[in-house]
DNA sequence: GGAATAATTGAACAATTGTTCATATATTAA
DNA sequence: TTAATATATGAACAATTGTTCAATTATTCC
């Protein structure tokens, strides 16, 4: 029998010792906010567009980016920036090129998994 | 040999046989909208506290889930409304309370791998 | 019925976001 | 050196977001 949870003489329903046991397991502030911005870097269609591409193509520049998506390289230029701020995307300059590619597997794996969760809604 | 790669007569390095085979396999507008308001519901601080706690315990009231949280019903109450209206979460109204759950494994393993990123980093 | 509790909702507000446009920096080619 | 190309960046703007506060709805207890 779960406490609480049964019509009793508590002021409220509110389960104790659950509300204990999960507060015990909680993570720091910090980290919270870490997994938020890391997922705030997936949350733009744009930016889907390009981890998209990237994880079809494994290596693309600025240029080819826009091309694909259709838009500016200015735009994509700065939502780059967010990729590699949030460590989703690293680069490889060669000469006035600059080449993108998805930070690491985990990345891949992430994306992977957002891109099923939406497959199969 | 990768044409458009290495210096060549062209006015541009854009490599047009990637940018060909990228575009051929992007996805619809509608997908990576949707694709984004997945992950935009996982990017806010209280959001990833919330999912993290139905990870941790399943099934929790609006009123558990602000008493770990520390803030108010309400605030809950409108982020819980954000998560319920990207499916991430299932509610189950017992007289006057309702517990939420997540909505499905998927939504486990999506938030379980973006943990991991972030433990990773 | 009336009081209390749980949750939801709407309005309002500051804060943040994503794009565009113009400009700047860096590299290459002539 | 000068012109062209590739990318990055700053300012500005509308649009969106998350919280608070007050009010509302729904249910239970007496």
């Amino acid at each position: 029998m779960k406490e609480g949870r049964s019509v009793n003489n508590a002021k409220t329903f509110i389960e104790k010792e659950k509300v204990k046991s999960v507060k015990k397991k909680m993570k720091t502030e910090r980290f919270f906010h870490y997994l938020a911005e890391t997922f705030r870097a997936m949350s733009d269609p744009t930016r889907t567009k390009i981890i998209y591409a990237l994880s079809e193509e494994n290596e693309l520049c600025v240029h080819d980016i826009a091309a694909i998506i259709g838009t500016t390289n200015s735009a994509i230029s700065h939502q780059l920036r967010t990729l590699r701020n949030m460590k989703l995307v690293k680069y490889n300059k060669v000469g006035r090129v600059t080449f993108y590619s998805l930070d690491d597997i985990h990345i891949n794996n992430l994306f992977a998994e957002g891109l099923r969760h939406v497959e199969e809604k």
